[in-house]
DNA sequence: CTGAAAGCGCTAACAA
DNA sequence: TTGTTAGCGCTTTCAG
């Protein structure tokens, strides 16, 4: 086992005290201390492949360098790219990330979240906040600069990357009634997330805009973003005997979850019943027929997540302001084969 | 900001020395003071909300209760499960994973380690193995307990936690077997990964048992394992002429860039080519056709990962003998419509 | 069984 | 510009 090297180690072999190993070794300090000591230093941890350690170091300074994310569902394709996204930008600044599912339970998300901040992680990106959430008791007590992304909460001043919902439900609706449809019906995701909600809103919006009529009785919510949910919510909307040539999903899981039902019933997609989606997941483009749906750049919003822990990192003082992320970032419409035109009345 | 709970908070409180009251809490030195004492010690800690700090704990033992995991590539949905079972087993344990991916670029990969390496975790687990793979100088002086998942190297003795391929490729060639197909093709994945050499020696072999000759030009090795990759080659394979009537793709994205490239031909699937994957990855049984794959618990692949490594730290002398992890996992099969019968000659 | 004291590797006053 | 001196919060000898 090869001796690991410390400080000493080197400030030593440079013959020079350890605090001044440390100042050299420190670009943020290292001006002030003389061009040739520092430069000596410097070779000499290069030599001896110092490695500073993380942990002492963090002691001190009370720091970890690393920040924990807590995702709602580690299987679901939406959050690689967000995770990815905010870990590049992190690495670039010399921290690591910690992940977390919490199977988007506000139970199992208070116990991840405590054990991420045992790990006194210095900030949190959350990309499962639902609209009631509270933040725990450690969170408002640590302060811990704190994030969310793709969601957003109505109770509190915590900033957050997200998408243009409004647009991107507009997008859909508009394709739609571009289509020549005017019975859309729309199964939404939980209105207990922001998405959710969010999207349900535009989607009232966005008829009324367009003259058409937001019947309640074509609005059903599944209980879920997943497919069986959408599933389920779809059936509801079947048994229900509301006339309908369109849907809108809540996202692409649930859009799954309608085929499903559509074709049980010997529905055909696009031909009886246009169906659209939500996120542009990953293979959702494969799947039969391929899903017209709204794409978001999902990497750059977990930089922009990233970004902004950054900043708040950077100037303590902000940590609980309302930090204006940039503007909500801008969906695009994908169309694919599960939109046509409206079948003739 | 409310202060944070140190050990001498709880020891002062509780009326004993912080080193008293560090045994007390370490179930390990529990035994040795006063069962009263411990007892106030943990009801006092309990009471004040007492939290150990890590940095300043693993600052003495030496161990960051972290462990690193590096993946070839996060957008890939076969890693997902194996993360999530490596982290629930390890969570149990106390342990965080950290993760890190390196494009199956083998200087990327280096670079991923070493910044793991540096954050001084306390073991590996590598799901990015190259057959050539070869541990950087810093995991051989430090002794870092490694384990491989999912695919193996050739040159060295880390124990490695990966499925039957040869079996999975058993079951495959069987089934096309079963189905009359004799003119068997395989895209292969890289054979400079495990997974790629392993699935290409089984399909001779199979092909072999079967009375069948694997003739050379019907096996073509893709640039990687990825759905473009697999468009390539099997774009090769069609332009040399041979012909065949079903292909083993070496896993299901170059599965996903056969039917591409057969698509593009005009032939169908699995009428005039049947075509398998391997993996069974999340909404492959959505696509067009829905894909007939092999099937392995990568879940519990993660997590016996997780297991063989816990044990790796808790007998440090193991470090690098060959642990013999469980047997391999076993695959299964899974028929869906991207097979069926031969198309008659 | 418990207290005293040392020290993990590093940074940050404070002196010189 | 550099060295000295304290610790960060915890575990672990070593005495008592």
């Amino acid at each position: 086992m090869a001796q690991v090297i410390t400080l000493k180690d080197v400030a030593s072999e440079a013959g020079v005290h350890v605090s001044t190993a440390s100042r050299a070794l420190n670009p943020e300090t290292r001006s002030v201390v003389n061009d040739e000591t520092a430069g000596r230093v410097l070779a000499v941890a290069e030599r001896l492949g110092y490695r500073p350690h993380p942990l002492a170091r963090g002691l001190r300074t009370n720091q970890t360098l690393t920040i924990g994310m807590i995702v709602p569902d580690l299987m679901n394709p939406l959050f690689p790219p967000i995770y990815a996204g905010a870990e590049a930008s992190l690495r670039d600044k010399g921290y690591s990330l910690l992940i977390g599912n919490d199977d988007d339970d506000p139970v199992k998300a208070k116990a991840v979240m405590a054990a991420l901040l045992e790990r006194r992680v210095d900030g949190l990106i959350l990309a499962t906040a639902h609209l009631d959430f509270a933040l725990p008791a450690a969170l408002n007590q640590e302060m811990v600069p704190t994030v969310l992304v793709n969601r957003t909460t109505d109770s509190m001043a915590l900033p957050a990357v997200i998408g243009d919902d409004d647009a991107g439900i507009g997008l859909v609706v508009r394709h739609l009634v571009g289509l020549g449809h005017a019975a859309i019906a729309h199964v939404t995701g939980p209105t207990a997330v922001s998405t959710g909600r969010i999207r349900r809103e535009a989607f009232a919006r966005w008829m009324d805009s367009e003259g058409l009529a937001a019947e309640p009785a074509l609005v059903v919510e599944a209980d879920a973003f997943r497919t069986e949910a959408g599933h389920a919510a779809c059936d509801r909307l079947l048994d229900s005997g509301v006339s309908f040539t369109a849907i809108v999903a809540g996202n692409d899981l649930i859009a799954l979850g309608c085929y499903d039902a559509l074709t049980e019933r010997g529905l055909s997609i696009p031909d009886d019943v246009s169906v659209t989606g939500y996120n542009d997941m990953t293979f959702i483009d494969r799947v039969n027929p391929p899903l017209t749906t709204v794409s978001l750049p999902y990497e750059q919003m977990g930089a922009a997540a990233a970004q902004t822990l950054l900043v708040m990192l950077e100037f303590e003082e902000w940590q609980h302001d309302v930090v204006d992320p940039s503007a909500k970032l801008q969906p695009s419409l994908v169309v694919r084969d599960s939109t046509g035109p409206a079948p003739a009345g």
